[in-house]
Order: C-alpha cells, then sequence, then structure tokens
RNA sequence: GGCGCCUUGGCGGAGCGGUUACGCAGAAGUCUGCAAAACUUUUUAGACGGGUUCGACUCCCGUAGGUGCCUCCA
C-alpha cells in the first residue's frame, strides 16, 4: 500500500517494521466540547487507512488518544486547560465535562461504522508515564524550568523546524503570540505546567516540579511508545497538528530515544463549510446528531467523506450531502437486489474484478472517489448482471467484502418480509389479467411500507424508498 | 513579513500529456396499462496570458482571484 508520507512529502510504500504487524498511532479528540464534522471526516479516513492495510494483508495494531487534560486554549501565560474552561462553562468539574464528551464522541464513532481502535488511552491514565518521559528528557538535558513550569528548549533539538519546514526567523516577524519572556526560545513549549499558587485544579498530580498537570505535547509521545514500542510504523491526525503538536512530538521523543518517531505520517486535510473554514467564531460546527436529525444517516456522511481524497481541502455542504444522501440509496436499491437474485449458471461475479479495482483504488493513498467509481460501476450492472448471479451467496459475499473496506452497511441489509413479498406476487397477479386497480391498489399499500415495485423484463423488482 | 496550496461542466469531485472519471441535479428519448425504475442520449469542463510538445485540463513561466498555516484547532 502506498501512502503520501508528511515526512518526506512524498507517495511512499508502507513498511511495517514487524510485518505482519503494522502499528498506528491516531491523534484524537480533546474532550471539553462536541466533535463537529471536520472531526468525522478526518476519524473516517483514519478509519478507512486501517480497513484498508487490512485488506492488504496486514495486522494493525491501532491506538488513539483521548485528550482529557492539559491541552492549553493558548501558549501564552494566562493559557488554561480547555477542560477546565469547558467545566466552568458547564458548572461541572473537569472529570464530568471529559467524560461527557468523550462518551458522545465515541457514539459518534461507533454510529459512523468506524473500526474500534485496540486501544482507546486517555492522558489521565498516563500521567506516570508522561512524567517518566519528561524525567528522561530532563536527564539528556532538553529541559528547564521556569517559574510555571517545564519547558522542551527547541533549539537543542537539531531539525526541528525541519518536519513542519518552518522558517523559525521569519516567522518571528508576523507572528501575533504573546512571548512568555522566561521562555528561551518561542517554539519552546511546556512538558509540565505547575498548577498556579493559590488556585486549585480539578485535575493535578504531584510531580518531581511541584503539583501540577502535563503538556498536551507529551501525552502522544508518551502513550504511543508505552502501547506502541519507540518507532511508529504510522502515526495520522490532523493538517493542523504539522507545524506544532507533530513537531513538538518528534523533538520530544526522538530526543528521548534517539530513534526516529514514526516511519510515516498521514495527515488528513480541513473540511470547509460554505467555503469558510469550521471554527468556533463562525459557529458553523456541525454536530453528527444535526445531520441525523436531517435526515442524512451515518453512513451518508460516511459516503460525502469518500467522495473526496483526504488530502484535498474539501467542502461540505448541505447540497454535497443531499447528493450522498441520493447515491447512497441507489447502492443500497443494487444491495437490495441480494435478496432478489436467482440462482443460475451465469458466472460473472466471480469472475469480476470489482473488489480487485476498489482495494487497489484504496492501495494507492487511499483514492477514495476512485473506489466509489467502481462500486458505481458494479451498481450499474444490469438488472440481468446483478439478478443472475452464479449463486446468490457470492452476490451477499462480495457486498461484505465492499463494506469491509468502505462501512457502507451494504451488506447488513435485511430482507423484506414473507408478507410484504405476498403482495407483490399478487400485484403481479393482477397485472397478469389486467385488474390495474387492484395491482395499483396493492402498489400503494407496498409504497405506504417504503418499498417500492418496478416492472422489469426479468419481473418485478422491489426497492426501498 | 515568511512558508504553502488551490482555481475542472448547474453542484460535488477524480485521474491522466493523446482514449467516458464517477456521483447528484436538469433535459430529451426508449420502454411501460399508468407510474416508477431502468436504459440511451444530452447540457460549448478545464481562471486568464504565454511557452514546451506532433499533441496539454495534465509539464514550465507569468497574471488574476481564492485560500491554508505561521495563535488553539481534525
Amino acid at each position: 500500500m502506498k501512502l503520501y508520507n508528511t515526512l518526506t512529502r512524498t507517495i511512499d510504500e508502507v513498511q511495517p517494521q514487524h510485518q505482519p504487524t503494522v502499528t498506528i498511532y491516531t491523534c484524537g479528540p480533546t474532550v471539553y466540547d462536541y466533535a463537529h464534522v471536520g472531526h468525522w471526516f478526518n476519524y473516517v479516513r483514519m478509519d478507512t487507512l486501517v480497513r484498508t492495510l487490512k485488506a492488504t494483508g496486514l495486522q494493525p495494531e491501532w491506538v488513539m488518544n483521548i485528550t482529557d487534560v492539559g491541552h492549553l486554549v493558548s501558549d501564552a501565560d494566562d493559557g488554561e486547560d480547555k477542560l477546565e474552561k469547558g467545566a466552568r462553562r458547564e458548572g461541572k468539574t473537569a472529570w464530568e465535562v471529559a467524560e461527557f464528551y468523550a462518551k458522545d464522541f465515541m457514539d459518534g464513532w461507533n454510529q459512523l461504522g468506524n473500526l474500534m481502535p485496540d486501544h482507546i488511552v486517555k492522558a489521565t491514565d498516563h500521567i506516570a508515564e508522561q512524567i517518566e518521559l519528561v524525567k528522561r528528557l530532563e536527564t539528556k538535558g532538553y529541559t528547564y524550568v521556569i517559574d510555571d513550569g517545564v519547558y522542551y528548549d527547541t533549539s537543542k533539538f537539531e531539525g526541528y523546524a525541519t518536519f513542519a519546514r518552518l522558517d523559525l526567523d521569519d516567522q518571528q516577524a508576523g507572528a501575533r503570540v504573546a512571548v512568555n519572556q522566561q521562555k528561551r526560545n518561542p517554539t519552546d513549549f511546556a512538558l509540565w505546567k505547575r498548577t498556579p499558587a493559590g488556585q486549585k485544579r480539578d485535575m493535578e498530580w504531584d510531580s518531581p516540579w511541584g503539583k501540577g498537570f502535563p503538556g498536551w505535547h507529551i501525552e502522544c509521545s508518551a502513550m504511543s511508545m508505552k502501547y506502541l514500542g519507540d518507532t511508529l510504523d504510522i502515526h495520522t491526525g490532523g493538517i493542523d497538528h504539522i507545524p506544532i503538536h507533530h513537531t513538538n512530538e518528534i523533538a520530544q521523543s526522538e530526543a528521548a530515544t534517539g530513534k526516529r518517531f514514526a516511519v510515516m505520517w498521514m495527515h488528513s486535510n480541513h473540511v470547509m463549510v460554505n467555503g469558510d473554514k469550521i471554527s468556533k467564531s463562525l459557529g458553523n460546527g456541525i454536530r453528527l446528531q444535526e445531520l441525523v436529525e436531517k435526515g442524512f444517516s451515518p453512513q451518508v456522511v460516511r459516503l460525502n467523506v469518500l467522495e473526496s481524497h483526504y488530502r484535498s481541502q474539501s467542502q461540505f455542504s448541505w447540497d454535497s450531502l443531499e447528493a450522498a444522501k441520493n447515491r447512497l440509496a441507489s447502492l443500497y436499491a443494487m444491495a437490495d437486489l441480494q435478496f432478489q437474485a436467482k440462482d443460475s449458471t451465469k458466472p460473472w461475479l466471480l469472475g469480476s474484478t470489482y473488489l480487485d479495482d476498489i482495494r487497489s483504488a484504496l492501495q494507492n493513498d487511499l483514492a477514495t472517489p476512485q473506489a466509489l467509481a467502481v462500486l458505481s460501476a458494479l451498481a450499474n450492472q444490469s438488472d440481468s448482471q446483478l439478478l443472475h448471479t452464479h449463486e446468490a451467496k457470492h452476490f451477499t459475499e462480495l457486498l461484505a467484502t465492499v463494506d469491509e473496506l468502505l462501512g457502507l452497511n451494504l451488506s447488513t441489509r435485511t430482507d423484506i418480509t414473507s408478507e410484504q413479498k405476498q403482495l407483490i406476487a399478487k400485484r403481479e397477479q393482477a397485472r397478469t389479467t389486467k385488474d390495474w386497480a387492484k395491482s395499483d391498489e396493492l402498489r400503494d399499500t407496498l409504497a405506504n411500507q417504503g418499498i417500492g415495485v418496478r416492472d422489469t423484463a426479468h419481473g418485478p423488482i422491489w426497492y426501498r424508498q
């Protein structure tokens, strides 16, 4: 499988260190608020990566973190923890806020049909590991202590700027960040923040540097090393993480271990809403729940995600969601033919290359639009082709494999009831005797149950409306 | 100020130096008891100006517009 690697800026072959295992670390949510469509685009794409790796014969070992502490609103002196801020906003404790939004996130995750990572790890469950890692960095001389905590001296890590291709000198000219005067370099970041004197946080722990909480970046390094070893095969995240979060992860991890932190970096581009970036100030962060309430199932959202490439800046719009809904409906109509297939000696499904084509599209840097084009080609096969399979079960097996790759639930649909089938048969009988009144009445009855019937050369074919 | 990206038909969105992307929507036709569906066809696609080439949407240069990052962010 080939994947665009942010580290090399080329499309590289995925080469796991210990085949068939492939280790993947995904930067997960910070659970201080609801997830919006932009987040879900990101996670569906990560899920598609894992599905494709599986189909390639690899065994993914997948870790995703949940950030429930330490993610600051800004890096300035007065930057506060998002969780603590959320707690004040809602009159709860930071712990309650974290639990609430983590659960909401996992609900959305499951609704979208994303595969479950092997480990979902919380920052607050790994404070000891993070402290250990800071100590290692301290021993190696990469840290310094100032009033508000322990900082990483980025000037000590050679090549700090190379991953993101930053020009640190020129950046300072236009930087709007309020620089902490005690920091040695503008890019230095907190490894451990002390609870300010006289304050009491919901979340704080003892450490060699005083009571406080870990910086945001250290959690990913500590947890990925714990579960997946010093060097990851693939690290994934949003494109916005390249210049700060992932740059810092590399600096601290590689400084601590002396080894490469991740062989490949896969980044998902952002989604725009009506041409605008999704942001709090614009209030355009649409939740999954809102889409569902408007009649778009999570699978419609999923199809909408797959319709664009993960590296392009894609557009979210109600029109394109509507288009995805219609497209999914026609895929489901195709899938429902599995219940109407007539066994025959026509063996086309056995020799078809649809699955191979979908697989190779995905293996080519997750070309999901191409994969869908192949799926549409399958759906555009004539009724005759689709209905007369060698064995009906092969049709279902084909759909099941498509589902393994794309997660669209084509194979998990259920048949209509035998009563409904009888109605269809009766209508067909009425048509044979040219009893149009009766046949139309039966058609209406079926329509009321959400079932449409189309009369074809192969007899009546039902579909769900 | 620095770094980067984009500009494809009504909308969404791909690949590709010469061959139909694909989907959604619209139009016409075929079929049909009527519908629906299906099928067929269809709507001057490649921001603009140059260049390279036998040939460019696809490579190069420039112009215009847009946009992302450098501040938290998927």
